[in-house]
DNA sequence: CTCCTTATTGCAGTTACTTGCAATAGAGAA
DNA sequence: TTCTCTATTGCAAGTAACTGCAATAAGGAG
């Protein structure tokens, strides 16, 4: 998965946002690191190009970038927080608690559920990155 | 929702797990609050008849308590941990973001998903209290 | 009732993440 | 290029929740 720097840079200052060097650095490591990334894997990376580069700084990016549906952030179980790159199609991941196998969910599969809440309640789920724990075939 | 904490202690005793005045204090709290609670609510509850019982203690009896289903948490978007009584029949939620309306959810409605995880990765879901996030009717 | 094993508690620190505030620096206007 | 406004950063403190360890106490055995 990679990201068009250029086109997202002109969509954050077209809204009043700053394109700063931090963000950038942060949204490049997201992106080189792939998957499922945790944020101090995300405060070390870039660390190591700008030492300067404060903690609060990374969570208060991979939140923006959030915010902008530009990264999904998942909480996981054990309390951490996984970012990852929000493509062009959203989606949704079935993980297993006990080995992490990750298996990626269309969109099309909760749109049935979704409907329903629409019909019965005239709820609007707003979630674009859900993950459901369980286990796997090989772990059950 | 109340509890009988005659048959949940039998159970627990079974299990090798013991029935401490810490623990039941800490149940009651959950049950004489309703709903939704938070840690901190609890904590201040219990805090009121016995000043010295410790915050760690509370975290860990509601973790408890998760661990052998007699209660359920939800993680909310502002980071929060709310917990609830589990009933008789496990169900989920929908959530509102801007009101805060709860609509409780079937574990039926969850199961044609649950099902097609099961028939098309082999993955089963284990989470037994899931919050959808979004908005109801009127805040939309 | 007493003893004994070990689950649980209280305490104090740690972790993951957030936030208030003054200083810095994008980026549009002149 | 310079000026100006204010979004963003760095820093340090704050929050919710978790954890290691020694002391306590539940509860089964005798």
């Amino acid at each position: 998965m990679s990201h068009n720097m250029e086109e997202i840079a002109a969509r954050l200052r077209g809204a009043g946002y700053r394109v700063t060097p931090q963000r950038q650095l942060i949204l490049d490591a997201v992106c080189e690191l792939g998957g499922h990334v945790t944020a101090e894997a995300v405060y070390e990376s870039v660390q190591e190009i700008v030492p300067s580069l404060n903690q609060g700084t990374v969570y208060r990016a991979l939140n923006f970038f959030c915010d902008e549906r530009i990264v999904t952030a998942t909480r996981q179980p054990d309390g951490r927080t996984v970012y990852e790159l929000a493509g062009q199609n959203p989606h949704h991941h079935f993980v297993c608690q006990v080995c992490g196998a990750d298996y990626e969910v269309s969109q099309q599969m909760l749109r049935p559920l979704f409907e329903r809440a629409r019909q019965e309640y005239g709820f609007a789920v707003e979630m674009d990155h859900i993950s459901f724990f369980g286990r796997c075939r090989e772990c059950r």
